[in-house]
DNA sequence: GTGAAAGGAGTTTTT
DNA sequence: CTCCTTTCAC
């Protein structure tokens, strides 16, 4: 295996070593000794050490924006220009892929070339390649595929209804999430059932559905994205002489966003850093016909972990916050290097920040600080509705646009996906170009998943569910019916579903159903063909595979015969993966279907943004994490949407919607916008929204409240603007805008703002307009703040949720919310 | 086996 | 409100 002659692994300082082959070599970066320097260029103190120090373990806590990519990409090139390491002894975790190829490309910057063989990706990415090299030897094939979690609930839901298991309550999400919960803890069907109760007959069930799930993916060789970590961990534990190559290997981990890694991914990385023993175990030797490998024993490889607790925002999803808060105890010889400068926001953001971040307990007390000076305020607005909330922030961009900030960077964040479609209503009448990041993902797309079905077919002959997706798309006249009976056979045959189409003339079904079937096999088969790596020419391009499919399958031409206006936007996007594939040979010369395949399957929200793009972008707060945006749009900072009204139930539900609401503000570099509504709709009902309870974690001198909570409805209150868009002369935005300024008249005549968080509460929640238990009946009349008078029609909802159907004199009908719409009753 | 229509259920965040 | 499943007629 390839080694610098001494890894100085664990010296306590730096060794530089000039000459040809180590920092010599780094274009114009000169001498080894001033590539030194350049390294520590414009680092503050602490940010130095996280660079240089050298040890087993070292544990950086970096507050938001304090700088840590930077550091990190310093430590690696570090590490590789003073020869303590070759690239390929590197292994570095990022969260993204986006935040990986980043990485790469700084590091190869700051070195002058690029490091060939270091591993800089996702856990998962990074577990997808052990695994297609290693996964024969237990059972799966290279060309395994990889599971979604859309992909995994079919099949749960399947499971499900074989076993008839919804009548003991059982829903696919309920298992699913267990499922992957289990699996995070690295629990398989096994080990679960050993601890199950077998008196409760659901526990029973839930067993059997579990082994069914396992022993489905097996058969079909794919693996969920749990297991992609999970079974990496069972690899290394039960083949340990396959974990001591990747140990010999990676000698320096460096693990990025630790806080939210979860307990299969804490393991992975405990497995990596085991010290490699002196080889006494033979087996593996013999087994492999490895001889004379005797190598001497090594120590741990040495681990850099850089995290934040604050900003751990994936305990939903099994990240285990003690991962980093028992970092010291679990790494012995470990140390901790706090980087608190921030460099990215203003002071005023950063107040509020601390003060929102301060207010969740048992946290070790951090206080982020920068030299750059207040900035602007805050600014807050309170809408009448989401889309008036959508209108503001539209408005605002405009103004910043106006005023020299590119779309590009500006953001707007919310909780929920479901909070996009009133933004992208404004945003389109108000042409603000924007993307959405996350949400329907392209790769999550109908017709796109069709198409990647055929591709995995072609891949992975096993996948059933690959298969029985395409079995009847397009339409072939082969339904369920014929699906069931292919997989019956399947299965007492031993065989593979694809051997099952092949042989389908021996299923005695009809002359039509059988030929359609049996076309498809030669179909795939004939791509299959394409692909073979003993093929003369060498493996055919992935887009020629996907031509051939489409092609001939009809899929394409099905689409655009059909009657759906949304088909011609399918069928576009299907050509439009077609150009992907096409992207894909460019930038990946040999890369092999099965590449392709892994590439798209582990895509995240984060990776589809553009740097180029010119658009405005939105995304949910998770989104958001490790990004940053010189204006920023907090959206929907409301009770029951942040913190969202399902983390009540939870354990520590309320401190991490505080984390969320903490990652959100601090993406800001200059200007933060908080805004929220009064009422939200949602499925078809209009409901009240109250102010988060977060907004009172925030100073009050820090907001410029262009619309409070408070003023929103009081007299003479703004208009709602959504509904007013298109008022013609002299009642423009902007004339809205000062119209609520001046309600800074009233407002200023308040009492001071109360300093003590007590008082706090009163000031923005206790004065959204309340008509208690108005009570109306049809007929009554009502006079509306700015609809006029009208008559009501119909009173439909119950409580708080009462809804008047008023006919208004002169503004038409209108659908209003009694509780806190700005009416009164006439006499 | 297909397609339309009606009814019901469920709504967080994601690799 | 929307997505999904079920039902029913061809």
């Amino acid at each position: 295996m390839n080694s610098p002659s001494d890894p100085h692994a664990h010296s306590s300082t730096p060794v530089i070593v000039g000459g040809p082959g180590s920092g010599g070599a780094a274009g114009g970066s000169g001498g080894g000794a001033s590539f030194h320097d350049a390294l520590l260029d414009g680092l503050n103190p602490q940010q130095r050490v996280a660079v240089e120090y050298r040890g087993p373990a070292l544990l950086i806590v970096a507050g938001a924006g304090s700088g840590k990519t930077s550091v990190l990409t310093r430590r690696i090139a570090g590490l590789i220009d003073s020869r303590e390491a070759w690239p390929s002894q590197i292994l570095a975790i990022t969260f993204t892929n986006k935040a990986a190829a980043e990485m790469r490309e700084r590091v190869g910057a700051l070195l002058g070339q690029t490091a060939e063989g270091m591993w800089i990706s996702t856990f998962h990415s990074a577990c997808v390649r052990i695994l297609r090299r290693e996964a024969e030897n237990f059972g799966f094939t290279k060309s395994f595929t990889i599971y979604d979690s859309h992909d995994s609930r079919t099949l749960i839901k399947r499971i499900i209804k074989d076993l008839q298991a919804d009548t003991f309550g059982f829903t696919v999400s309920g298992v699913a999430g267990k499922i992957s919960k289990l699996k995070n803890e690295l629990a398989d069907a096994d080990s679960y059932a050993r601890t199950a109760n077998f008196n409760d007959p659901q526990e029973e069930i839930f067993v059997e559905i579990f082994r069914q799930y396992t022993r489905s993916l097996s058969a079909a060789n794919a693996f969920d994205f749990d297991d992609l970590i999970g079974q990496t961990v069972y690899l290394f534990r039960a083949f340990p002489q396959v974990a001591e190559t990747y140990r010999r290997r990676f000698r320096h981990i460096l693990v990025d966003e630790y806080q939210d890694t979860n307990h299969a991914q804490y393991a992975l990385i405990r497995e990596l850093t085991l010290p490699v023993g002196e080889n006494d175990d033979d087996s593996y030797a013999l087994v492999h016909g490895f001889d004379g490998q005797r190598t001497a024993g090594l120590p741990g490889a040495s681990l850099t972990v850089v995290g934040d607790s604050d900003q751990s925002i994936y305990a939903f999803r099994g990240a285990d916050i003690r991962n980093i808060v028992e970092f010291e105890r679990d790494f012995p010889g470990a140390t901790t290097v706090l980087l608190e400068q921030n460099y990215r926001s203003t002071q005023n953001i950063l107040t509020a920040a601390n003060a929102v971040i301060s207010n969740n307990f048992d946290r070790k007390d951090k206080k982020l600080w920068t030299d750059v000076g207040d900035g602007e305020k805050i600014i807050g607005f309170t809408g009448y509705s989401g889309h008036d909330e959508a209108q503001f922030v539209a408005d605002e961009i405009a103004t910043l646009h106006e005023s020299g900030t590119p779309y590009k960077d500006v953001a707007v964040f919310y909780r929920t996906n479901a909070q996009t479609r009133a933004l992208e209503e404004i945003f389109i009448r108000a042409a603000v170009p924007y993307r959405v990041l996350g949400g329907t993902r392209f790769y999550e797309r109908a017709e796109i998943k069709d198409v990647l079905a055929y591709l995995i077919a072609v891949a992975n002959p096993f996948d059933a569910m690959a298969l029985r997706r395409i079995l009847n798309t397009p339409k072939r006249g082969i339904g369920p019916a014929t699906e069931t009976a292919l997989a019956v056979f399947a299965e007492t045959n031993e065989v593979s579903y694809r051997d099952a189409m092949r042989r389908s003339s021996e299923l005695g079904l009809g002359p039509k159903v059988t030929t359609a079937i049996l076309d498809l096999a030669v179909l795939l088969d004939e791509a299959t063909a394409l692909i073979d790596p003993d093929r003369a020419e060498g493996p055919a391009p992935v887009s020629e595979v996907l031509a051939l499919l489409l092609e001939r399958s009809g899929y394409v031409v099905a689409l655009r015969a059909g009657r759906d206006p949304q088909d011609e936007a399918r069928a576009e996007n299907v050509e439009e993966l077609l150009a992907v594939t096409k992207e894909f040979a460019k930038n990946n010369p040999g890369g092999q279907l099965v590449d392709f395949l892994t590439e798209v399957s582990l895509v995240a929200a984060a990776d589809e943004l553009d740097d180029t793009s010119g658009t405005v972008s939105l995304m949910t707060l998770h989104t958001a994490k490790g990004l940053e945006y010189e204006a920023v749009f907090l959206t929907g900072v409301e009770e029951d949407l942040l913190p969202h009204r399902m983390s009540a139930s939870e354990p520590g539900g309320p401190a991490e919607e505080r984390r969320l609401f903490y990652v959100g503000i601090t993406r800001a570099r200059k200007r933060l916008y908080l805004s929220l509504a009064m009422t939200r709709a949602q499925y078809g009902e209009t409901a009240v929204a109250m102010p988060s309870r977060y907004l009172q974690e925030i100073p009050a001198d820090l907001i410029d409240w262009r619309q409070s909570p408070g003023m929103a409805t009081s007299r003479g209150g703004t208009q709602p603007r959504a509904l007013n868009a298109n008022r013609p002369g002299g009642f423009s935005t902007r004339s809205s805008i000062r119209a609520s300024d001046s309600l800074s008249f009233s407002e200023s005549s308040l009492p001071p703002a109360p300093r003590t968080k007590a008082e706090w509460p009163n000031r923005i929640t206790a004065q959204v307009r309340d008509n208690g238990d108005l009570e109306l009946q049809p007929g009554d009349r009502i006079r509306h703040t700015d609809f006029g008078e009208g008559r009501v029609n119909a009173v439909t909802g119950e409580g708080t949720k009462r809804v008047a159907h008023v006919q208004f004199d002169a503004a038409g009908s209108k659908k209003l919310l009694i509780k806190i719409a700005p009416i009164e009753k006439i006499a």
